[in-house]
DNA sequence: AACAATACATTGTATAACTATGTAATTTGT
DNA sequence: ACAAATTACATAGTTATACAATGTATTGTT
């Protein structure tokens, strides 16, 4: 039908979004990059492209809301793991109250 | 504490959530736009600036979600009111079914 | 008369998702 | 044993959209 308009429209929703995905999935776990994509696919039926979310993890590096380490492999590539920080921990709560928020409001103006 | 980050998340998440909370209060009702950004103010605590609104609702038009009419006032600037078309309600009932996911999905992975 | 509010609109900027592309190692299928 | 798929990282360029700034014009308030 419309099929184009929303697909660029899920892409959009997708924006801002996936961060919060990102910060809530790493809230008690240590993930590295494509372990990550998996498992918010097979939680969430979200698609998330390689080139999203390596640049997504390197500004949640940048502001600090992530950390990472580089771990070794007895064979194959080494893994990087991402892990929350404390600021991210803060921001991650705030981002809740406003995910709460808007959930509430499309919820009153749905039905 | 990060509320630069925080200020600029909030504004990515209204990409596509703008489009489609619109989409909703229009549902049953017809509203001119100013009126749109009073109404969401309201029942949302959602501010959407005017230079958001107005290019978001000629998108809507061009992609023929939503059409438009003229309205004289008795007194005053002439008022522009939007409502549904077909498409419109078509487009919106697969949107919701895409934030039904996302809301479940986000609820799983924050618990 | 001055200012705020109503009501429309456009231009330029910043941000972020996605496609395409690339590197390199390992596993699976035949 | 070889090709193809999967794992695992990464970047460059394109596109879409929210927002600030700015503008026009009318009406209501002090």
């Amino acid at each position: 039908m419309n099929e184009i308009f929303i697909q660029k429209w899920k892409s959009q929703v997708k924006k801002g979004t996936l961060a919060f995905i990102v910060l809530n999935v790493l809230k008690n776990n240590e993930f590295y990059g494509y372990e990550l994509i998996e498992e918010i696919r097979k939680h969430t039926e979200i698609e998330i492209a390689e080139g999203t979310l390596y640049p997504l993890m390197n500004r949640l590096k940048k502001e600090e809301l992530v950390s990472s380490k580089w771990v070794e492999q007895s064979s194959g590539i080494p893994r990087k793991y991402y892990l929350l920080t404390n600021i991210g921990n803060n921001t991650l709560n705030e981002m809740k109250k406003y995910w709460g928020n808007l959930e509430n409001a499309i919820k009153n103006i749905t039905k």
